[in-house]
RNA sequence: CGGGGAGUGGCUCAGCCUGGUAGAGCACCUGGUUCGGGACCAGGGGGUCGGAGGUUCGAAUCCUCUCUCCCCGACCA
């Protein structure tokens, strides 16, 4: 039992100005945190109690299929250099060097500190499958860290990494996760849905990320009402529905048109009278391809095209170019590799390279132009257009495939499904994907088979956000008092406010009741503070307790008042049935408790 | 990194434009009254106005530089 009287809970009554989203505000009201810099915050008591039980319920969980060790988060560069990451983790990643200035960084994920356990500890495929995970603080140095605990430059990561002798095993180490993540979140209390994400620069094949729909989420995730499709958005597809092409006119070949002055699509649109899903967008970028060892081996000139209605998906046409990086071209590289300044670039008369990223201008087109016809795109000449643009016929290109960004309200790409897509926000709270052999090849990690035969163990990667748990609960959870945690992840399961501590009957019956509680096996905070009720209920309110039992006056009836925070709602029970009537609500799964 | 905004007591902010030596509410301390929804009265403590330089008789206020934080776009748990 903790007396409140006693302890740090520093409430605010107001949240400091630059807390923007929900959680970031109550986590500082609440007196859970404080900031120590950007990206950088103070666990109080409160706050550091929460993620005390969120690691429990995770290392609880995880145990049941893997090992929990603990590796620095201070490495030596050279366990970084064969695979690459080195210099391939760029600005991201916090460096520093020791007195005899040997190079040192702070890890942001452990793939190579446990492969390297791996290549020199395992022999046989005996010794698999390995399942190995920590619980750790992870350090990022951001680019723009924000949202208080959303996005941080430190933060305490589960990961774990598997090892298994062929894909089959690795399918099962996935699904494994998969299972535990579940049953985690839910312990949490979490609304979550899990989506396919894009594998993105770490290498690998399935990628699975567990989502909190939250608008302070700063993912997009496209789902399907109807059959239960889920992806980001930055993997997510959709079926298109058919375009009426435009008729030609003239001879039906590409026709130069003056079009002074109209850059825009809208503009293009409505001067030609054509709607801009007729329109060729172009999008031009350099990409950046690295080398084996992850260091930027060079840039080359991409020219992406598209439908004028749609969005480039710079994620995805990563992807397909197999580019590191991507940035916009500037306009001397426009002049340079087009000729022509944006808001008139086409794809006709250019010169696709063979292969992408080869020698040459790559060209991207989507695969919703492919097939279209008699478009308008521009002429790569200041104030010109041209019309009657038909793909194959009066341009090619490189490569071809999906680089666009799905709409809301477009069709579901499942066969046979009739849904349309909503797009959400949602944060992250976790990750699972199959790495493949990228880190077990580069490390030489081997083991013998049944046969004799060296051969690589293949590798998959599982990650869990530990304060965007807590976050994320606080997102879903809260009204304008304050918000509420599902019992297993609070601080405490039940506050007793005592409504008026200089009253010597009141006192004893919450000291006597939160005694009780406390040998009940509760984790109780008794608010014996000198304060008046009104202080004590606005507290209460505020900081996430579940349950609050007030022992007021109606302790004459040796009654008290259950106030429950989820629903606001209050019911008086006699005080010798509050452990049973709190009991079920604290404890709803007797094998969870 | 690019764009926008803000730094004045613990918190929220006013004062700045139009220089004259810092203020309110909340919080805190003491005494008293009060005690089921962020009380009241009286008294009190606390701020080199982010930092440096400059202009001026005089700078929170004007000028220059700088640091930090927040928000919007490229990264990820």
């Amino acid at each position: 039992m903790h007396r409140w009287s006693r302890l740090f809970v520093p409430t605010l009554r107001e949240a400091p100005s630059d807390a923007e989203v929900a959680s970031h505000k109550f986590l500082l009201r609440s007196g859970y945190i404080r900031q120590l810099g950007a990206g950088i915050y103070n666990y109080l008591f409160l706050g550091q109690r929460s993620l005390n039980k969120i690691i429990a319920i995770i290392r609880e969980e995880m145990d049941t299929i893997g090992q929990e060790f603990f590796l620095p988060a201070l490495n030596p560069r050279e366990v970084w250099e064969p695979s690459g990451r080195w210099t391939g983790m760029g600005d991201n990643m916090f460096r520093l060097q020791d007195r005899k200035g040997a190079d040192l960084c702070l890890a942001m994920t452990h793939e190579e500190i446990m492969t390297e356990i791996a290549r020199r500890e395992l022999r046989s495929y005996k010794q698999l499958p390995q399942i190995w995970y920590q619980i750790q603080t992870k350090f990022r140095d951001e680019p723009r860290p924000k949202s208080g605990l959303l996005r941080v430059r430190q933060f305490t990561m589960k990961d774990s990494y598997s090892f298994d002798l062929d894909a089959a095993g690795l399918d099962r180490s996935f699904d494994q996760h998969d299972q535990v993540y579940r049953r985690i979140f839910t312990r949490c209390g979490l609304r979550f849905v899990s989506v396919d994400a894009d594998s993105g620069a770490m290498g690998g094949s399935q990628s699975q990320e567990f989502m909190v729909y939250t608008d302070a989420g700063e993912d997009l995730i496209a789902s399907c009402p109807v059959c239960g499709y889920a992806a980001n958005v930055e993997k997510a597809t959709s079926r298109l529905d058919p375009v009426v092409e435009m008729e030609p006119t003239g001879d039906g070949m590409p026709e130069l048109v003056s079009t002074p002055g109209l850059g825009a699509i809208a503009d293009v649109a409505r001067f030609f009278q054509i709607l801009p899903a007729s329109d060729i967008k172009c999008v031009a970028y350099m990409a950046l391809r690295r080398g084996q060892n992850g260091a930027p081996e060079s840039w080359h000139p991409v020219a992406s095209f598209l439908r004028g209605d749609h969005q480039v998906n710079e994620t995805k046409l990563m992807g397909l170019l197999g580019a590191a990086e991507l940035r916009p071209m500037v306009a001397e590289e426009l002049e340079l590799f087009l000729h022509a300044p944006a808001g008139f670039l086409g794809p006709v008369g250019l010169e696709p390279a063979a292969t992408p990223l080869a020698q040459g201008l790559t060209v991207a087109v989507d695969h919703s132009l492919t097939e279209r016809k008699n478009m308008v795109a521009g002429a790569n000449k200041l104030d010109y257009h041209l019309r009657n643009v038909t793909a194959g016929r009066d341009f090619r290109w490189t490569i071809a495939g999906d680089i666009r960004s799905v709409l809301e309200g477009e069709s579901c790409p499942c066969a046979g499904c009739s849904g349309r897509l909503v797009v959400g926000k949602a944060v992250e709270i976790g990750h699972i994907f199959k790495l493949g052999y990228k880190y077990t090849q580069s490390m030489g990690a081997t083991v013998l088979d049944p046969n004799g035969k060296e051969v690589t163990p293949i590798m998959g990667s599982y990650g869990i956000g530990v304060e965007r748990i807590l976050t994320a609960a606080i997102e879903q959870s809260h009204d304008d008092a304050g918000f509420w945690l599902t019992p297993a992840i609070a601080p405490f399961h039940v506050v007793v406010t005592i409504t008026n501590t200089t009253d010597p009957t009141l006192l004893a019956a919450g000291e006597s009741l939160a005694a009780q509680l406390d040998q009940a096996g509760f984790d109780v905070l008794l608010d014996d503070r000198d304060e008046r009720a009104g202080v004590k209920f606005k507290d209460a309110e505020l900081i996430g307790i579940p349950f609050r039992i007030t022992v007021g006056k109606k302790i004459a009836e040796q009654q008290v008042e259950l106030f429950t925070r989820s629903t606001a709602t209050s019911i008086v029970v006699p005080l010798a049935d509050v452990i049973a009537t709190l009991q079920p609500l604290v404890f709803p799964n007797p094998s969870a408790a």
